[in-house]
DNA sequence: ACAAGGGTTGTGAACGTGTGCATTTTGTAC
DNA sequence: GTACAAAATGCACACGTTCACAACCCTTGT
């Protein structure tokens, strides 16, 4: 059927251990004879059989990469982003098999006959099944996105601390002072975070946050909505608003055009994630990036390393997000 | 190290091939032995060692999802979707190996045995060299979103015509007699298939179509800006436009709105692809829906078919659209 | 008691590749 | 030409599983 080493042998006269010695470069062969080998091996079009090579390397060649969930990703870019920063690392000889980990009905099935590594990009506190069933198998494991505990592991995270300070610092340096916020859905890792980067910003700047600028949001549109419309009801209504994310921007951007007020001019407004949707709105979001290929491929340098050399020693690694100027963040108004 | 079939079959005195059989639920095995067999091995946690079940069985299990590439993939939500549609019939035995087919050097070099059956999500006719060679080696093939002429292969399309049609029906049926066209790319099938049935809607309604009302566009939102503006002077502007996809439509609003024009009250727009951002602009945009998703699923289910029943009768398979109704449609002015 | 036959289990080879060890060939120095 | 080392090659087994075939046990009918 398909040709193996065997058959290039025969047609060579040598034995199929000098043909799989010639396919590997191992030291031990006559590199003329190696060159014949890997010519008649490339006329005859053979293609090396995987199932055997792992079989005996006891290698799958497959890294996993494993999102909480597949039906209800984050968001659509940021799957792409992930996959496609991983894939940018992944060689040739190395399949890249994506998954929710919810398709699977017992974790303890993921073998490291398996999978030689695996990538979670995690987004629940559900996958820490996965994450101790892996460390107890010993198999390669790095974590994207979500902070993990056990210290033994490496972990690469966004660095949405400083992306949140730099973003009111942007909002300060255009002259703004009376600055609220749409915080998103409690307890999240994210939520901390962003918000713990708000109030380091204003508190370096020595600007003081009334509650009434701190509103309740959801991650969603309509959450952002009405904590936009809440916070026009302030005594001093704010003059910039930062949003923990996109969606609750555009949110609130819909209340402020209902309301009569021109952004950037009466009120400028900053979101989080650069989604798709940022630069198509009018006018287009100023936010931050968080660089989710590169945290895609940071992590899978990683794992390779670990795969290849046995280096293990946990870390975690922050990846830094950028700031993008778009055209809803403008000058304070004067008061 | 990992504990194989021998290890089970030691335990309970009785030979691997017995082991095997209740694994893969033989009738040729006593229940009783079969229960006893399935209970120790559970304890003992073993897992199948699938390179080498692959190894004799001559089946790889991987299953291959390629995309012409990876870099630059239509959108985030088209990749996604397509993944998820694919990702939700692929049971749990298989892995989905999700790649660019520009990241192979050789298409030559994928194998049957690398992967039982590669699904294809085609935007380009370079991709032709992996189909021309799957066909040749008998690879199990499906390709997805892109026509191909060899008729002995499983295609899956969107009906993008009809699509098309129901959307340019959805504003004659507001009253407008005045409707435009801002079209993509030349020579793509899609813009071929969507003008298509933009033409074909306003003929069985016996709508002429005076030529400047066909304006030229790349997919882009800038294009679909310019395009539109010249829409403008024509001598008797339309009171609506079809835009070919939602980024020129979004471009097209722009242009609009610098006019002065409100959308949907002077002018309605309609665009293709509810891409995520459709809902988020104001007016959020009346759209068609490419059911990418299903697309996918009904692709990897005929290739699972394919592989486990042999049926390779090609056909092309259509999958309706949905119009998605916003609120950048409205009644045409009166005149 | 014995043959027939169905049900159940075991034996041994095979899948294609890599590797430790033995063997042959080549090269070098005397 | 011989001795020895180094280089190159071959032999045989291993990896974990499946499968064809043989072997065994037990029931049933004569």
């Amino acid at each position: 059927m398909s040709v193996t080493i065997k058959d290039v042998a025969k047609i060579l006269h040598v034995s199929h251990t000098t043909v799989s010695r010639a396919l590997n470069d191992s030291p031990l062969i006559n590199p003329e004879t190696k060159k014949r080998i890997l010519e008649t091996a490339k006329q005859l079009n053979y293609v090396p059989n995987y199932s055997a090579r792992s079989l005996v390397r006891n290698r799958s060649y497959n890294i996993g990469l494993f999102f909480s969930t597949m039906s209800q990703v984050t968001s659509p870019g940021f799957f792409y982003e992930t996959v496609r920063g991983v894939n940018s690392v992944i060689t040739e000889s190395y399949n890249l098999v994506v998954n929710g980990i919810d398709r699977y009905a017992d974790v303890r099935t993921l073998d490291k006959r398996r999978f030689d590594g695996i990538i979670l990009m995690s987004q629940s506190e559900k996958d820490d099944a996965l994450v101790s069933h892996a460390v107890e198998k010993q198999i390669p494991l790095v974590v994207l996105n979500r902070k993990v505990a056990d210290t033994s592991i490496v972990n690469v995270l966004s660095a949405d601390r400083q992306g949140a300070y730099n973003a009111v610092v942007h909002l300060i340096e255009h002259g703004h002072t009376h600055i609220a916020i749409i915080e998103g859905e409690k307890g999240f890792q994210a939520t901390i975070e962003r918000k713990e980067g708000f109030l380091t910003a204003l508190r370096d700047n020595h600007i003081e946050i009334p509650d009434e600028y701190i509103a309740e949001g959801h991650y969603t549109m309509e959450s952002g909505y009405t904590a936009m419309k809440q916070l026009l009801r302030a005594a001093h209504p704010p003059t910039a608003v930062f949003a923990l994310n996109d969606e609750m921007a555009v949110g609130a951007m819909k209340a402020l055009y209902e309301a009569g007020l021109r952004i950037p001019e009466d009120l400028s407004v900053i979101g989080f994630d650069d989604s798709q949707f940022s630069s198509f709105i009018t006018p287009s979001l100023s936010t931050v990036r968080r660089a989710i290929a590169e945290v895609g491929s940071t992590g899978a340098k990683k794992l390779m390393s670990i795969i290849n050399n046995g280096d293990s020693t946990g870390e975690k690694i922050y990846i830094d997000t950028e700031l993008i100027q778009r055209d809803s963040v403008g000058p304070a108004p004067k008061r």
